[in-house]
DNA sequence: TAAATCTATCTTGTTGCCAAGCTGGCGAAC
DNA sequence: GTTCGCCAGCTTGGCAACAAGATAGATTTA
């Protein structure tokens, strides 16, 4: 089974280098088995391998063929900019939609980064970011009400969060320390990222402090492709 | 075949949870097939996938078993603590492995980042960094000649680059402008890090500035596994 | 001639059967 | 009683034959 971990290495490289064009239609599966003298099966399951990484896609009875190579857009992770405030730097077209924004039951791990009592209520605002018509990340704010009082209905305008605070009063705030995970998409984030299994995503949580009073405003998860940036620290 | 990556959803959070015990034999692939009334292939690809990230491991005429989790160290990407440092301070059983130390062909990319020209050697010096006897990065430094210029004696003795830097005089450094970026392993990788082909590397490229002079030191790339940390920017 | 249909042959997708490996139990041999 | 060998029945692994979809060209039909 080492030959198709060798064979996906070859097939990816020779579409990243342009071997093969975008849209160009790969041999069959019988032409590379012959080949490569190897059973069809070990071709088919690099085919499958190389479509759930996102690299080509197959139609029955037609062939497979090579998939469009998505955008790559540099990324400063850190920093005090906004996600909006860089992508318009970036003068890509860029917009946000609010997927919900409703109360949540308690949670351990959400309240104690929050420093929010079990009492307290607290807002999630679901935010899925597109660049290019293409849905690149998933940013997930926890946002306790005590800190801004008429959430529930201003939530859903949101699209910069740091626009919110300075609505709200906040002007100097600072990023906590973020943690930095790679997981891959559960079949809600494959969804809305309209993306296939393999494609790693970078898992970003961090949390912003207002500078004056120490406040926790928000606690923020943050799920970017991996295939579509690259980052810079 | 939505239904195969909710399977494979579901067991890895059963396997993250707990609810089947490192080495604990799994059902068979035809009772999960019976239990969830799918083709045993579905079940068996949903196997092959847990096996290729790392979360199971099957054997013939036998079964298929839980593999032992493997550890989750804080790591943090940014500052100017050597790797080695880092590692000591955790308290884990930490090693290197000098794997080559020598010149290497002009290479545009990486002589670029050294400012070097096209007739200077550069040294490639790669490492393994081993914790708990388990390999768990890959480092490729490259080194100017005309830096360290007795570094085809000296880089095989090399483990902490930091305190090379200090020996040769270096004592104030400061680390340039990372880039990340989430890889899959080729063949070499897969060997050297023993890991499935499925677990994503965390790819970190940077350098090394002498703060005084402003010389370009060092120029690296670090693979990590992504399954042993988590990170700390 | 032009349009419709059929068919051979290519593509990818699926399935069922058999091979290979392991284990425990039964029984023959000593 | 003990040991060895055989075999039935489980496991995972692999493959060949078949199904299903697409297409181009020949054939039929109006």
């Amino acid at each position: 089974m080492a030959e198709k971990a060798l064979l996906v290495d070859r097939m990816i490289s020779d579409i990243r280098e342009g071997k093969y064009k975008p849209n160009e239609k790969l041999p069959s599966e019988n032409e590379l088995a012959d080949e490569y003298k190897l059973p069809r099966m070990v071709i088919r399951k690099v085919y499958e391998r190389l479509q759930e990484l996102g690299y080509i896609f197959s139609k029955q009875g037609k062939g497979s063929y090579v998939q469009n190579r998505k955008l790559q857009i540099p990324l400063i992770l850190t920093g005090d900019v906004s996600f909006s405030e860089k992508m318009q730097e970036l003068k890509h077209d860029f917009r946000t939609i609010t997927l919900a924004c409703e109360e949540i039951d308690y949670d351990s791990a959400v309240y104690h980064a929050l420093h929010a009592d079990i009492g307290e209520a607290v807002y999630k605002v679901s935010r899925l970011r597109i660049v290019d018509d293409c849905p690149i990340a998933l940013h997930t704010s926890f946002l306790p009400k005590s800190v801004f009082n008429n959430i529930e209905n201003e939530g859903q305008q949101i699209t910069s969060i740091f626009q919110y605070y300075r609505q709200q009063g906040y002007t100097e705030f600072e990023p906590m320390r973020s943690q930095l995970s790679i997981v891959f998409p559960n079949q809600v984030e494959r969804e809305l990222l309209k993306c296939p299994s393999l494609v790693p995503l970078l898992h970003l949580e961090s949390g912003c402090l207002d500078k004056k009073t120490g406040t926790v405003l928000e606690y923020s998860r943050i799920h970017y492709r991996s295939d579509c940036f690259t980052y810079v620290i």
